[in-house]
DNA sequence: TCTTCTTATAAGTCGGACTTATTTCTAGTC
DNA sequence: GACTAGAAATAAGTCCGACTTATAAGAAGA
């Protein structure tokens, strides 16, 4: 019960997102009137006009005059606050499903952006993964700064791609992640093998190969998704088939190039 | 200037919105008060207030007491409403490139999505793409009614790839597009030709080749995308070297499998 | 020089009045 | 009886002005 402000409006919003994520108030409904929501939650009706033109703005709620104010389907909704809240039922609950969504569609976008930043990196692109390959170099050993370094990684390459939509796409997925520490776990044992792994990953773009590029990348997610999952069930406490291995040398496929 | 409603406080967000996604605003500066703002405007600070409210939604602002409403990079921005903005500095404009950069996260998104849909589909799905070819069909020759349609297809894709993020990525990417002419250009030009495209789609995915379901909808993005392209810039009256053959046969690729 | 207290400021909250658009009921017309 | 025009009711939209609260920044003290 935190994704957005402590302020009243955000607790009024909170609630009603969590109503409506839940089930509780079904796409098609209409709110309680203005009026009673403040009377409901012991605030003035200012604060429920601002809770509800924030819901508003996550596409959660259409306020229509004189009928009331009425809820769409939170699945048609595309903020990504409000799909945390889909996928989260309780804070820090996740089922292991979403999990595997998140990392299939984070290793789609990393492959295909990869493969484009190859095609199109400019030389500026070139000069900012050193500069980040130094950042990632400093931090080896402190997991907080080096994973922050990796994100910021990831939003270079997707820069890299001359493709706006890729670099939204980028802040839209970790958006929806951040926080979900089951993600982050990889990135956290890193060490230097990963780093000289990326930095070969550099070496490919700035020499345009974007096939080798692409099976590197693919390699990657290939080998470390199984064992993100397996790890992740492996903290939750849950059965796992895969516990052996899990050490990290996710760049092993750089060989065979 | 109608990305959202016509109330006070959506032309007070709209108007603020323009000026951070054109940088007259900078990332870190500071809005003018709350006071300020509403006189400037002509309206109640609480009509202020709203539109604020409306913006940190968008993860275009971040108010901090007793310092002032912070101004936020709005590349960061997760919200598809806030990139329209940035891409369309005045109402109906794009330049090529956005185009391009939307036909290919599309492209992207629909070949693993499909190959994905393939492997995983259940029963149910099966019906559903039976009831959208139906529903297709029918409406056949009403290019509105048809390529609602297709977005429902995608949608069904989506689902069927039992992923819950690829759902939710492709209503964002939907509402990036919405109202952009250009991207419903092909589909508009729909006849006998693709129906039957989507009919072969829908069996191959029935019958789980995933990786000819790859193939086809590769075939049919690498077909159209430079067509596409060339008739959106037909139709803005640029220089454009693709001019002929823009008859509409993206399924060409079909008999090579 | 450093810490602690004060104060000014801008967001946050309040309550209550008034406006406007729209639904729905009512009454009048054919 | 069906249909249209108008009246009433309702819930969102707007406005006003005052009060509260957190905090940045300056003042006072150690």
């Amino acid at each position: 019960m935190a994704i957005w402000g402590d302020r009243k409006a955000d607790r009024v919003a909170e609630t009603l997102l969590r109503q409506i994520a839940s089930g509780r108030l079904r796409p098609g409904s209409v709110l309680a009137r203005e009026a009673e929501l403040a009377e409901a939650h012991g605030v003035n009706r200012s604060v429920v006009r601002e809770a509800i033109r924030q819901l508003e703005a996550h596409g959660l709620v259409q306020p229509v005059k004189r009928r009331g104010t009425i809820v769409l389907d939170p699945l048609e909704s595309p903020s990504p606050d409000v799909l945390r809240a889909m996928l989260e039922p309780e804070p820090g609950v996740f089922d292991g499903k979403v999990l595997r969504d998140l990392l299939e569609v984070r290793a789609t976008l990393d492959i295909e952006m990869s493969a484009l930043a190859a095609q199109r990196r400019t030389d500026d692109d070139l000069a900012a993964f050193e500069a980040l390959l130094r950042r990632l170099r400093g931090h080896l050993g402190q997991p907080d700064a080096y994973a922050a370094a990796m994100d910021d990684f990831i939003l270079c390459v997707a820069r890299a791609t001359q493709n706006r939509i890729y670099q939204a796409l980028v802040s839209w997925h970790h958006r929806v992640r951040a926080d979900i520490d089951a993600m982050n776990l990889m990135i956290r044992l890193a060490n230097e093998s990963h780093l000289s792994g990326v930095a070969f990953l550099v070496q490919l773009i700035a020499e345009q190969r974007a096939d080798d590029v692409r099976a590197l990348v693919e390699g990657v997610h290939a080998w470390s998704i199984p064992r993100v999952l397996a790890a992740a069930a492996l903290a939750s406490g849950a059965p796992l088939e895969l516990q052996a291995d899990i050490t990290f040398s996710p760049f092993h496929s750089r060989e065979s190039l």
